[in-house]
This record gives C-alpha cells, sequence and structure tokens, in this order.
DNA sequence: AGCACGCCGACT
DNA sequence: GTCGGCGTGCTC
C-alpha cells in the first residue's frame, strides 16, 4: 500500500456496538461523515465513515479496502455525526445502527441515490393562454395551473399537489412549452399571514431574538390561541435570515391542511415533508435535498429530528407532549428530547408548544430553564365550555349513557347542533363471555381479552392483531347464551342510534377511518353539518374546529385514574383537555359533560376548571414524593422468549451483574410484564432507577458490555428502553 | 443481522 | 453412507 492509502473507521447497522476498520485507496479522497460500500464477510454492506486514521486502528493487513466511496452523496455533516453518536449513547443502541435509522431507507439500502430531478417549474406565456383559452381542463392543464397559483413549484411538490400520477400530465406540459424551468422561485407575498394579537407578537419576537443561541421555549396554549400563527411567523424570521427551520408534528398532526398552509405561507420555499409512509424514493430526495442546503423547511413526524441541515435556524416541536414523538420499538428515541439535544449543541432557539405539556417541559419551564411563552384565547373566543360531571352512580346508565348525556345529544339534535361522543375503547364490547361457566374471550396468543366487533361478528386482539369467529356456542360449557360485556364504541354508536334513529351518527375510530383520506373525508361531513353526533375514541381528540360542535361527552374515562402506570393520569388529563377542547369553538356557547364515579377527584376538578398548572402542580408533587420522572429517571431492560422463565432468568443474571456495579442506582425486582405473552411471547421486565441521568448514564454504560457478553438463549430477545413511555 | 462452520438423527 | 437440524461464533 502507499502512503495516500487511508484507514477509515466504519459504522455499519449491526446489533453490536463495534465499528469496523477498511482501507480506502488514494482515488477515493474519504472524508468523515460519507457513505461507502463495502465487502463483510462473504457480503456487502452500507457504512458510513465516522473517523479517519484512527490510533488505534487494526494492522494494515487485516483490512479489506472498500469497494465505493459513495461521493454523490455529500458527507454527513459532524453535527449530524454528533447527533446520532449522543443518540447511541444515551440511548445504548449501536452507532451503526442509530446511523441506519437516521438515514432514509433508499440510501441505507443501495447505492442508487434517486436522481436529483427536481426542478422549479414556472409557467410560460404559452401556458397561461392556453390555460385561459381551455374549454376544459385537462391533466397537463391542472398541472399549468397549479404551477400558476403557486408562482413556482418543485416538481415534486407538484407531483403531490396533483391528483394520482401526475408525471405524465407534468411533462407533457413541458414539451407543450406549458411550463418552464426556472433557477428558483421568486420572492413572492406570502399568502395568508394573519396579524397577531399582542402575546403572538411578544411570542414571535421573544424567539426572533434567540437566534443564534440556545434558548428552549415553551409556547404555552389551548388549540385556538394560534400556535401554528406563531409558529409560521418564527419560520418566517429564520428563513429571512437565510437560515433551515425543522418542524416536528404529531403522526396525526401532519395533515395535508397543515402542509397546505405551510406551502401557500412560504411559496418561495423549498418545503420537504418527512414521514414513515412516504415512498422510499421521495424520503431520500427529500433527505438529500436538506443534506444539500436546498431545502428551506423541513415538516415532519419523528424521523425528521435525523435530518442533516447545515444552516439550521430553528426548531418547533408542535403539541411536545404527544406521545408519538417517542419511538416504540429499535431504536427507542424520544424525537423531543433529541431535538433539545440539537438544539443545545448546535446553538438555536426551540420551540416547544402545548396547551397541556410534558410534566418533564413544565418542570424545566416552572425551574426557568426553558421560557414560558403564554397565548391566552383571544377575547373574542374567551368562553371556556362549562364543564358538568354526571356522578353514574347516582343515576340508571343507559348500556353505558346517563339521562343527561342522552337529553343533552337531543337538544343538540334539535337545535342542529352537533356533538361529540368521547370513549377510548374500539369495537363493540371488549369481552364476551359464558355466565355459566365462566369461559371468556381470551386470547390464545396474548394475556389479553379478544374484543368484540359487531360489524363482523369477529373477536380481535387488539395486541397481536389475532382475529377469530364469534362462537355460537360456548367453547367451555356449550352454553348458547354467550354474553357482550362491557362496551366500546360501536356498541355506543349502536345505542344511539336506537335513541336517535333521526339523526346522521358516524363513528370515527381506526377501524371506521383507515386511512387519512377518509379522515379528510368524514371531517368535511361535520364542516358541512352532514353529521350530528360523533362517537370516537381519541382519534376525534385531535384536528380541526368544528364550529357547530357545542356538546361533548366524556364516558368511561376513570379507567385512568387509579391505573397501574403512573403516567396514566397525565395522559387521561392531556386527552381530556384536548376533547374537551373540540367544543365550543365557533361563535355557540360549549357544553362538557362528564361521566363519573369520582365526580371530586381532582383531576376531574382541575379539568373543569381548565386548569393545567394546578393539575400539574399536584402531579408534580406526587412524582417527587414517588422519584419518579422528571424527578427521577427510568431505564427498563425487557426480555421477551417463548417461555416466561428464560426471560426472567435472563433478567435475573443481569441485575447479579449489576448489582456488582457499585452504582448509585435502585434495581426493582424482575417481574413479568403488565401484558406478559404478547404474541406467543411471554415477557418480563427490570426497571432501573436513578436520582440523576449521569448516575443512570454511567450505571448504564458500564452495564451493556456485560450484556452483549451473557450468553442468551437462541430463542431469547431483549432491549433497553432509556426514559420508557410506560413501565 | 447474516452466514458459515460444525457435530448428531432419519432418509434416497 | 449423506442431507440437514440449528447452536456458536465471526465479520475489519
Amino acid at each position: 500500500m502507499t502512503l495516500s492509502h487511508r484507514i477509515v473507521r466504519i459504522a455499519l447497522p449491526l446489533p453490536r456496538p463495534r465499528l469496523f476498520d477498511y482501507l480506502a485507496g488514494p482515488e477515493a479522497r474519504p472524508e468523515v461523515g460519507h457513505c461507502v460500500r463495502l465487502p463483510f464477510g462473504p457480503g456487502e454492506k452500507t457504512g458510513v465513515i465516522v473517523a479517519i486514521d484512527p490510533p488505534d486502528a487494526l494492522p494494515v493487513e487485516k483490512l479489506k479496502p472498500i469497494l465505493e466511496l459513495l461521493a454523490e452523496i455529500p458527507p454527513l455533516p459532524a453535527q449530524w455525526l454528533a447527533l446520532t453518536q449522543f443518540a447511541a449513547r444515551y440511548y445504548q443502541h449501536p452507532l451503526g445502527e442509530v446511523i441506519s435509522a437516521a438515514l432514509p431507507p433508499g440510501i441505507r439500502r443501495t447505492v442508487k441515490l434517486p436522481r436529483d430531478d427536481d426542478p422549479w417549474l414556472a409557467t410560460t406565456a404559452e401556458g397561461r393562454a392556453a390555460l385561459g383559452e381551455a374549454k376544459r381542463i385537462t391533466k397537463a392543464l391542472a398541472a399549468v395551473e397549479a404551477v400558476q397559483a403557486a408562482g413556482a413549484r418543485r416538481r415534486s411538490q407538484l407531483l403531490t399537489d396533483l391528483e394520482g400520477d401526475a408525471s405524465g400530465a407534468i411533462r407533457e406540459a413541458r414539451n407543450k412549452g406549458w411550463l418552464e424551468v426556472v433557477a428558483r422561485a421568486g420572492e413572492r407575498e406570502p399568502i395568508g399571514a394573519l396579524t397577531l394579537n399582542e402575546a403572538q407578537a411578544d411570542a414571535v419576537s421573544a424567539v426572533n431574538a434567540a437566534a443564534g443561541t440556545f434558548k428552549p421555549f415553551l409556547l404555552f396554549g389551548v388549540t385556538g390561541s394560534g400556535k401554528t400563527e406563531v409558529y409560521l411567523h418564527q419560520i418566517a424570521h429564520t428563513l429571512a435570515a437565510g437560515k433551515q427551520a425543522l418542524m416536528l408534528v404529531p403522526e396525526i398532526g401532519l395533515t395535508p391542511q397543515l402542509m397546505e398552509r405551510v406551502a401557500s405561507r412560504f411559496p418561495g420555499a423549498n418545503l420537504v415533508s418527512l414521514h414513515s409512509g412516504m415512498a422510499d424514493g421521495a424520503r431520500s430526495l427529500g433527505f438529500v435535498q436538506a443534506l444539500k442546503g436546498e431545502a428551506d423547511i423541513v415538516l415532519g413526524t419523528r424521523l425528521s429530528v435525523f435530518v442533516p441541515l447545515p444552516r439550521l435556524g430553528l426548531i418547533v416541536i408542535d403539541e411536545e407532549h404527544d406521545a408519538s414523538f417517542k419511538q416504540q420499538d429499535s431504536l427507542r428515541y424520544s424525537a423531543r428530547d433529541l431535538a433539545v439535544w440539537r438544539a443545545a449543541y448546535e446553538k438555536l432557539p426551540i420551540v416547544l408548544g402545548s396547551a397541556t405539556p410534558s410534566l418533564e417541559t413544565w418542570l424545566h419551564a416552572e425551574a426557568r430553564r426553558y421560557t414560558r411563552l403564554d397565548l391566552p384565547l383571544p377575547a373574542v373566543a374567551d368562553k371556556p365550555p362549562s364543564l358538568r360531571r354526571i356522578d353514574t352512580r347516582r343515576v340508571k346508565l343507559d348500556h353505558g349513557l346517563s339521562p343527561g348525556l342522552i337529553e343533552g345529544i337531543r337538544v343538540r339534535i334539535e337545535r342542529g347542533e352537533q356533538s361529540l361522543v368521547f370513549l377510548n375503547r374500539r369495537g363493540y364490547a371488549p369481552v364476551i363471555a359464558c355466565p355459566q361457566c365462566n369461559w371468556i374471550s381470551a386470547c390464545p396468543h396474548c394475556s389479553a381479552n379478544m374484543v368484540f366487533h359487531a360489524a363482523d361478528r369477529s373477536l380481535r386482539c387488539h395486541h397481536c392483531g389475532g382475529e377469530g369467529r364469534v362462537p355460537h356456542i360456548c367453547p367451555g360449557c356449550g352454553n348458547q347464551d354467550l354474553q357482550a360485556f362491557g362496551r366500546g364504541t360501536q356498541r355506543l354508536e349502536e345505542r344511539l342510534r336506537e335513541h336517535f334513529p333521526e339523526a346522521r351518527i358516524e363513528r370515527v375510530d381506526r377501524d371506521a377511518v383507515r386511512t387519512p383520506a377518509q379522515w379528510e373525508e368524514v371531517r368535511g361531513r361535520i364542516e358541512a353539518r352532514e353529521i350530528d353526533v360523533l362517537v370516537g375514541t381519541q382519534m376525534l381528540a385531535k384536528g380541526h374546529d368544528f364550529p357547530m360542535l357545542t356538546l361533548v361527552g366524556i364516558v368511561g374515562a376513570d379507567a385512568g385514574l387509579y391505573a397501574a402506570d403512573y403516567r396514566a393520569p397525565e395522559r387521561l388529563f392531556q386527552q381530556l383537555m384536548q376533547v374537551a377542547g373540540r367544543s365550543g369553538r365557533g361563535e355557540l356557547p360549549g357544553e362538557v359533560l362528564v361521566q363519573t364515579e369520582f365526580p371530586e377527584h381532582p383531576l376531574y376538578e382541575s379539568l373543569a376548571r381548565r386548569d393545567y398548572p394546578g393539575f400539574a402542580k399536584r402531579e408534580l408533587a406526587e412524582r417527587k414524593l414517588a422519584g419518579f420522572p422528571p424527578y427521577g429517571f427510568h431505564a427498563v431492560l425487557r426480555a421477551e422468549a417463548p417461555e416466561l422463565d428464560t426471560a426472567v432468568a435472563f433478567l435475573q443474571q443481569t441485575r447479579h451483574a449489576a448489582e456488582a456495579l457499585q452504582s448509585p442506582v435502585r434495581l426493582f425486582d424482575v417481574v413479568p410484564m403488565r401484558l406478559v405473552r404478547k404474541a406467543r411471547l411471554e415477557r418480563a421486565q427490570l426497571v432501573i432507577e436513578c436520582d440523576t441521568r449521569p448516575g443512570l448514564q454511567a450505571m448504564l454504560t458500564e452495564l451493556m458490555p456485560q450484556l452483549y457478553a451473557l450468553k442468551s438463549p437462541k430463542d431469547l430477545r431483549w432491549h433497553i428502553d432509556v426514559d420508557p413511555g410506560e413501565l
């Protein structure tokens, strides 16, 4: 080898925390951050260079040369590598796998990069003339029309603007000379910017003033207080300074309306949207545009926190408390927490928006580590709906519905207003049982009951997706009289139809509304006042304002009050605040009815006053007493195997190893998980608790090599979850 | 994760 | 006599 050969250290997608050294020839000109294709064992893999000529490299004669340096992908910037390295350290996950999770699948798997055939298109005089003279709008003319409306449009954006596969129509319009390639969208007046009220204006200037420094903000305001408008003004300021903006939204928050609102506000900006449902090519293209600095705004779900942005100037996290920011498998990261780290590392302001912040964020704000920006409701809408609690111990329920709620719905139907009944349990009934022999509809693969779905008379397990027919006679004793116990949204819907046969009733849950398009369609009908009563799960809690919705009924929420998981009340309060906020958003006064056996429960007291700070104060006091987050820190090691003993034995071994480590952590007992059996696997867990994050980190870092060294049975799988969403 | 190497049961 | 089971160990 010659002197100009370099040794490159590569992170590879392997489930062990190891890096591998290779040789790169003089012609390769390797840089840290470059993607490389290389021989690995008998096959090939793609990896990323994390170091060049490391001092502790393997002897050269043991190294293989790389196959190819993927020079068409610019090297990933140092800040990006720092983010993945931090995530690998913090979440105790192999760096190669973190990098692989952070890269879009198209780049991860192949050498093929989607050709950047994504020019800016503008209309020509011929195109505008053709549009004006046309009697019929052809697909090609529709493309011209869409470009005309936007001023100039990226081809990829145009493809998503138009119905179906529009690539042929765009080609035709270009061939006819109706569309031409332009260097870049010209500066245009932003469309639809709203005048800010005083609180909004203050929030905007506070964040603008923090440009170029790490400063976290909590934008605290209910839906309707205008958080999105504040984000848009902050993004406008960021773009004007020549920087890029990253905006993360919950999974269900990434709607076409939001995309459209951002796109039409910044017609000249290159807006990239990213979520896991996108095709590989589009995802890779967006990623590379961001990496090259061509994207101005990235709007996406949690995975967007890993998008490289060389000129990043602002991060926004909408609904920061939302559970979908935490990944629940493989690399179990919190996009919100990583975003805060990223903002600190890159010295940026970050805005966390919520009406019901996570207690972690709220505590930061109370401690003045985060700056709280309050957005009160605008004066015109400043009439929070009255909240009434219906004591279900004192009234006779009709299939779970109280007379008060039924009467409330009846009145709304008469007035031509809309009602919403919220029940966070889909299906018809949560269990089928035999009153004679106590047989119940248990899932054969999980320690859970199968839920009765009336539409197709099926029994479904909501944990493993298993499905079966409802037996005609009891499998235990042959009894013909099987009964459905408890209630879900389907049963409520059925009962409401019996009560109000004339009313237009619509159920909204994951069974009835499967795709975003279906949800859009239902939403349209709600707005067009074609629906009188909505029945549904938390899907209904989010989304847009329905001005004619004046009654929200909350049914069966009590389960969250005394649940085993200490986070249950926090989630319940967030959910109820959100669903209660659906009512009375227009001119008409709203009402919320909560059916409960515990009307005097403090959570409902706080809810009635719309008093998040009061709720948070009480909840934080309890957490502090228990040493739970955000006053203590958890990691949980989970193991699963066909036999529970296998999983328990593995965790016991780990626990012994951990005990020997001289660490301030507290090790809980190894216990079966609450849902012990899921999809034919028995699961157990070991919770590790510590008063400080660094203490927990240090212990885990010491423990991990021993964990990897433990020889675990072939059929056992384990993972570690730092800052778990639930215990 | 793949994938090969490597020692023990029922088959052309 | 071999085809193949998946246990263990390695990949620069």
